[in-house]
DNA sequence: TAATTCACTTGCAAATTGCAAGCTATCTTA
DNA sequence: TAAGATAGCTTGCAATTTGCAAGTGAATTA
């Protein structure tokens, strides 16, 4: 979604306000995976389609960077850059409203505490 | 999206992780926004059958509660919940992210600062 | 009483999502 | 070195969600 002339919170949202885009910059800066089947094996369980999808808008956003895996050349490597780890303090602020909120976390994996 | 026995940020985006639920929560929080003409007149332009879902929704989620307006009975107000008003530090934070990243903050509306 | 306003609802086309299957290049194993 | 296995996609298609325009009904105003 184009945002032209909005808000920052408008804006930030036409990048981010979709169902998988922070779940996937989730794995990649807290639970630091790397690879497209890192990703994929999440519990919210995100379709092969929507990843490589979102893994090239994401990069289109300046959000990750590729590189090819110099130990294993089919492999590809997905990094957060500066821009995606400034969204740290988004992430925690939705991490504690979710604790506080929808709080199931004790049967859940935490990302926060690897 | 349903998101059981998952960690707080993906429980927070079963909720919040659509390109709407967001902005309406800005209007209401900020914008102090209480009326379904109020927010149908933001620059994001969303449509009434998307307002009015997400209204619906947001109330079943204990987001938003909604009266009769005592003084003009057709029209409603929406109210932000104290669920609603905890999401302040997100969307604090995705407000800083937005104008450090995609700033065009100086030729829009400014929510945060009226 | 007629027109207007508010908060929707409906219909329908377009876009996005979700699932399964297939595909190609690179390893690995026999 | 041929036969799998693996990583990272792409494709096809059905289902869901979105976006736009038009319409509805109750309340209010002229």
């Amino acid at each position: 979604m184009k945002r032209k002339n909005c808000c920052p919170i408008a804006q930030a949202l036409g990048v981010l306000g979709d169902k998988w885009s922070l779940i996937v910059l989730r794995d990649v800066i807290f639970g630091k995976k790397r690879h497209f089947n890192d990703l994929l094996a999440s519990p919210e369980k995100i379709s092969t389609n929507i990843l490589s999808n979102r893994l090239k808008t994401l990069q289109q956003e300046s959000l990750l960077c590729c590189s090819v895996d110099l130990e294993n050349r089919r492999s590809k490597i997905y990094t957060p850059t500066e821009k995606a780890q400034d969204l740290v303090p988004v992430l925690v602020e939705l991490y504690k409203w979710g604790e506080k909120y929808n709080d199931r976390a004790d049967t859940a994996e935490n990302p926060l505490q690897e």
